[in-house]
DNA sequence: GGTGACGGCGCG
DNA sequence: AAAGCGCGCCGTCACC
């Protein structure tokens, strides 16, 4: 079907106020009807990256070259920060031209800086407040989440796993701890339905525990009107009654995913108070400081000389990766890697 | 000239 | 009609 300039538009998908969507996901189906829309979403991506970050943030640094973001305590539904003014947890990083703008970021004289990242945290939390078993014997082997959870799930040895089934378990591992159900699985996987019910069947029966207790978190929270998070941090939804389908399915994904991205902020708000002690505690103020925290990593000015480099490290890491400690958590593992430059697009 | 809603898109 | 979570900022538009 074509309208009146006659481009195609049936089958677009509609946006929440019920126009047509022009999302890049949606121009990608027009790319072959017109040449304009490859211009249109070229266009796009330049102008984001310039109205955002390159015409405005320059202009909040200040006389010292530092740009003082507010990260915002209570910015969130689930405990994590938000940043703002500018917000410096959305800078560039996965595209060609946005790396560039990371770059911007440099360490100053004598410094490098360096970043400390959790690995698969929420898949972490997701083990620790389940306790399923195949999901433990992974985090505890060490191997990669996404070949051995392929290898369980396809009954495939690791070594037989091939790219295709890893990007499979990918996707799911992602969307598990957002609540995803089997239209969202499907649409990500590119599947059809069949594929995408019996791959997520699969998945629940391999981890039976992550099914129970995603079971029981709905059941509480229903119950009791919130959830908590490994540390009681609660969050309350009253939609989990709604006799509205839509609402309360939305409820349910929310209330499924806050107590794993709840827990995640936690960790890494208690360790960001770990390693400002150590630190201090080591005589390291003037030689190493927190610069900020982006939702599952820590970023720090480090003093460029070796003996601090590992000094920092050793202490950063150890900080952050033992917050589960003496926590009903402690028994998943929490890897922590690290990267060291003068700019920070250099660092992953 | 200011405000708020919306659609879109940058990040974890 | 929507159909995987959490944010903040941009340009546009409607409105006062």
């Amino acid at each position: 079907m074509f309208d009146k300039l006659g481009l195609a538009v049936k089958g677009l998908k509609k946006t929440e106020g019920g126009a047509r969507s022009t999302r890049e996901s949606e121009l990608e189906k027009l790319k072959d009807v017109h040449p304009i829309i490859a211009s249109i979403l070229v266009y796009r991506e330049i102008q984001k990256l310039l109205s955002t970050y390159i015409d405005n943030i320059p202009l909040m640094v200040d006389a010292n070259g530092r740009l003082h973001s507010t990260l915002n305590q209570d910015g969130t539904t689930t405990g994590r920060f938000s940043s703002s003014n500018p917000n410096m947890q959305n800078i560039p990083v996965r595209d060609g031209l946005g790396v560039v703008i990371r770059d911007a970021f440099i360490a100053p004289p004598e410094f490098v800086l360096m970043s400390f990242d959790y690995s698969q945290i929420e898949m972490r939390v997701l083990a620790m407040l389940s306790f399923d078993p195949g999901l433990t014997e992974i985090f505890q082997s060490g191997a990669d989440i996404h070949t051995s959870v392929a290898s369980r799930v396809f009954r495939v040895e690791p070594e037989n796993i091939t790219k295709e089934m890893r990007r499979r378990a990918k996707v799911i591992n992602f969307g598990i701890v957002y609540g995803m159900g089997v239209n969202a699985l499907k649409q990500n996987l590119g599947s059809t339905r069949d594929e995408a019910q019996a791959f997520y069947d699969q998945y629940f029966i391999t981890f039976p525990k992550i099914a129970a207790y995603f079971a029981q978190v709905k059941n509480d929270a229903t119950q009791k009107g919130y959830t908590e998070t490994l540390f009681g941090r609660r969050r309350y939804f009253p939609n989990l009654r709604s006799r509205i389908p839509f609402m309360k399915a939305m409820a349910e994904r929310m209330a499924m995913n806050a107590p794993l991205q709840g827990t995640a902020a936690d960790f890494i708000k208690i360790a960001m108070c770990r390693v400002d002690e150590a630190l201090t505690k080591e005589k390291l103020s003037s030689d190493a400081f927190l610069i900020l925290q982006v939702h599952d990593e820590l970023i720090l000015e480090v003093r460029n000389d070796p003996n601090i480099v590992i000094r920092v490290t050793n202490i950063v890491k150890n900080a952050m990766a033992s917050v589960n400690g003496s926590t009903p958590g402690a028994h998943i593992p929490l890897v922590v890697d690290s990267a060291k430059g003068t700019h920070w697009g250099s660092l992953k």
